[in-house]
DNA sequence: AAACTCGGCAACCGCCCCTGG
DNA sequence: TCCAGGGGCGGTTGCCGAGTT
């Protein structure tokens, strides 16, 4: 949430973003991606660390998040990949659309988990047994055997002996559902930026005047100055009057050591 | 009304893995 | 094969606001 802005002994700063870093970021991801996390805070003008503007775009500023209570569908899903993976929070929150794992995982340490070991003292008559056939409730979501989880498999196996994401857990809370059925969940609170796909690209942003995606970008930033989308970026010396941004149209700006041929090759 | 406590969550840190030279 | 750079992930921190005393 909030922290008091500081700086690290390279001049990098760090705690909150401002709304002025986000409108740079935002403009600068949104109009020429993310090619280099390290190099982009250069180019966008921000002083802060690749991965301070990488985590901040990813779970804030990036659309179609979605914030706002969890519904008791997310917080199966959650409960129950979560007996499954274990805290697996990038791989629990890919179920989860608009969702990000370092929300799920917020959610799961103040929320979930709470009400998981209390509801589990009230429900002590439940004689908890350790039961092989938990994997039934595992095929209704399928989880993504991606490169991503491999490398968390591994991870997980190199932290934790021969654990791997098929030996579940010791306990199946879904075995349970009386165990974390009993609190509502109060799902009109919550909402999505956007109803379309999570996969974004530059390219989606570029032309903003595009109805639907024009509608949701301007719900999404509202937060902004109303002219945010029409105003000039402030490090972008190659701004169109027309409104219409090409990508990777000024390869200077992005690769000045490069004169341009990174991107186009040399001629 | 003031002081105190606690919960929520944005953000940081450090480690690990992948990739390219 | 080794090494360095970059990205991704999970754990943890710490501030603020709400609730309680």
């Amino acid at each position: 949430m909030v922290r008091t802005p500081c700086c690290d002994e390279r001049g990098m700063k760090k705690g909150t973003w401002t709304p002025e870093e986000d409108r740079k970021l935002i403009a600068y991801v949104t109009r020429y991606g993310c090619w280099n996390w390290r190099q982009l805070p250069k180019f966008a003008g921000l002083s802060r660390c690749g991965k301070s503007c990488r985590l901040r775009w990813l779970n804030y500023l990036r659309p179609n998040i979605k914030r706002g209570n969890y519904t008791a569908e997310e917080e199966e899903i959650i409960i129950r990949l979560h007996a499954k993976l274990g805290n697996k929070w990038s791989a629990i929150a890919a179920q989860l659309q608009g969702r990000t794992d370092n929300e799920v995982k917020n959610h799961w340490h103040t929320n979930l988990k709470k009400r998981l070991m209390m509801n589990k003292h009230k429900s002590s008559s439940v004689s908890i047994t350790l039961d092989d056939d938990h994997d039934d409730h595992d095929e209704e979501i399928e989880v993504p055997k991606s490169s991503d989880q491999q490398k968390t498999t591994a991870a997980a196996n190199s932290a934790n002996a021969e654990t791997t994401v098929d030996q579940i857990p010791e306990f199946d809370y879904l075995d349970y559902p009386e165990l974390w059925s009993p609190q509502p969940s109060s799902s009109e609170v919550s909402s999505m930026t956007s109803d379309t796909a999570v996969a974004i690209t530059a390219a989606d942003y570029l032309v903003v005047e595009d109805n639907a995606t024009s509608t949701a970008m301007e719900s999404f930033y509202g937060d902004f100055s109303d002219n945010f989308w029409t105003e000039p970026f402030l490090a972008d010396n190659s701004y169109n009057p027309t409104g219409f941004y090409t990508p990777f149209m000024e390869p200077e700006f992005l690769f000045p050591s490069f004169g341009g041929d990174f991107l186009y090759g040399a001629t």
